[in-house]
DNA sequence: CACGCTATATAAAACGTTTCCAATTGGAAA
DNA sequence: TTTCCAATTGGAAACGTTTTATATAGCGTG
């Protein structure tokens, strides 16, 4: 009845084979003569046996677990990310170890060490910032991590991205080309790489390659949340040399943006221009409704799990740092050209 | 150096002392003395010696992981909820396998033997609908299992959620207290048990209780997205009788909803009072602020983590069914008294 | 009809812990 | 000193699989 505690060996000796036996039909080894695997599986089914994973994992030292590492679960951006991740996962037959860890380095330290004594057979890994301290346990680890939505910052690990400073060069260079000679950057705390140099190097270049001077007062930090864009916003908005255009970190923020453009009276797109960063479900919610740097959340976490799924099976990898493809999808918040 | 592939007997060894020793100083059991506790510690550091908890867990039969299972986590909804449980999780030493079920019933039950398979110690299960195959499995368990968000549909199972009928009834009866004849009620799917029974209900009594006329065609169905609730005010505001106080199931429909109004160029709360419900963070991303019903998500799931580890812990436990408060949360979607 | 294969099946040794029980040690009491 | 009891430590058997090496059966061949 109970499907529990009945073991392998149970089934053997209903069965009347040897455990081994039993071990083959249950893995699919092709070594067993088709009558014996049926009288193996009536037996596995009479009895409810259910193969114990842990004594398999202890055995064949693989759980078919990988353990993910994500800042924040609740952040709507790696939740997209995760499902990604999951759903390959599944995919290829392997579970998932979810744990959050405030981008903090200590957390993201005990996390680690904690998912390898689990003995999972790789690691996901979401960061802002590659700390030195995680990257020696990183180098420690003998199991593979690949890092997601993560910048390798010159280390030589595997990673899924895509191209931030051209996507930020690409928002930017679309609002000079509306005839902008000052564009607003609002976006997250430089020390993470991501927008410390990507972002804000793409956009550099593209005021640069415009001709166009760079203002120290135009970039404005935030914490990536909607109180943190309105509030950058409003700042900037009391202003008399406030830019027209606005390119903001992440979707979040740009709705902050624009309901702080909105709340002073002003309206987007015809006073204000503004463009957000990730494309979240959040870019449709809003009147007008979001331009924004499609940054493909799910994809990456797909085709990192499969990126895992390959290396764990010793396929052929061409190419170990992959950057997906950006584009910016064009919705209400800019004007039309 | 690889802090791999050494042994509790590799420690023993380095400490001159027996497996059962260090395996004692391992897990902090008080019966060693301090000197040799010291000993086995530095052999510890000296190896790098991680445990393996593959095997602790074959020895011992707990795994220190407990399994949740969420319909879809890339719902802002349930990433709240899982990373509720993620972090009482943590605090009490445990790891969260999660998987999504699209509130499939295969997956589901696909999910739970997995995950049973996995040996996990509890589980966690959130999902629209208890159907009868499930409660089946759900009963086989071997481990105990609580549900999250997710009613108990006299089924005997620890469960954790808040009075949908009552919230339902407050949110209804707010919106009549403004002087409302007829209240507009957008939900989702009615064969789940929350919106058909307890959320209907709610709506109902609060129209009876005020003496008001049940309306058929002032229900309208979503499937808890934005673009639903959008298209279901649209509908709506074709009627010539359509109600001008509308309770909308989730603030994502409730987000449509307030952006179908004001699409056809009407004043919310002036013209139209909206009341959405479970003050997710979008709840303040959208001019005016939603006034919705609070559903405490994040406590819903630490309460319901918290829960499983006193039933796996023994501990008494004054109630199964745990109910929350919930309140309304009023902001500018509704006018002021 | 014995021989040598191949295809199957078995036995037993890992895998790395926990845990029960027995053995040893250390001190205080006698 | 002995004696005893409590505190500490050690030995070895689980835990439920996979896997390797070995055995057995079946069968076509010469």
């Amino acid at each position: 009845m109970n499907s529990n505690n009945v073991t392998i060996y149970d089934v053997a000796r209903e069965a009347g084979v040897s455990m081994a036996t039993v071990s083959r039909v249950v893995n699919g080894n092709p070594n067993v003569k088709p009558t014996t695997r049926k009288k193996v599986q009536d037996a596995i089914d009479r009895l409810g046996y259910r193969p114990n994973a842990v004594a398999r994992g202890l055995a064949s030292k693989k759980t078919t677990t990988v353990g993910v590492i994500v800042p924040d679960i609740s952040n709507i951006f790696f939740a997209d990310l995760a499902r990604g991740i999951e759903d390959v996962a599944t995919m290829y037959k392997y579970n998932i170890i979810l744990g959050n860890s405030d981008s903090n380095r200590d957390k993201e330290i005990h996390l680690l060490n904690t998912l390898l004594g689990k003995q999972v057979d790789g690691i996901i890994f979401m960061g802002g910032r590659l700390h030195e301290d995680l990257v020696n346990e990183f180098k420690k680890s003998p199991v593979p991590i690949v890092l997601a939505a993560t910048l390798n910052q010159g280390y030589d690990l595997p990673a899924v991205n895509i191209d931030y400073e051209q996507a930020a060069y690409d928002a930017t260079e679309m609002l000079i080309g509306h005839g902008h000679k000052q564009v607003g950057f609002i976006t997250g705390p430089l020390e993470q790489q991501i927008n410390g140099e990507k972002k804000f190097s793409g956009y550099r270049r593209a005021l640069d390659d415009a001709g166009l001077p760079f203002r120290e007062s135009d970039v404005v930090l935030g914490n990536y949340t909607y109180a943190s864009g309105l509030e950058a916003m409003q700042k900037m908005l009391e202003r008399d040399d406030c830019p027209k255009a606005i390119f903001a970190g992440t979707d979040e923020m740009a709705l902050g943006v624009i309901h702080a453009i909105q709340d002073a009276g002003f309206s987007v797109p015809n006073d204000f221009e503004v463009v957000g960063h990730d494309n979240t479900r959040l870019a449709t919610m809003i009147r007008p409704k979001l331009t924004t740097v499609v940054q493909p959340m799910y994809d990456i976490g797909a085709v990192a799990m499969r990126l895992l799924t390959k290396i764990l099976n010793a396929e052929e990898i061409e190419e170990k740092n992959v950057v997906l493809p950006h584009r910016i999808e064009r919705r209400d918040s800019v004007r039309q050209d």
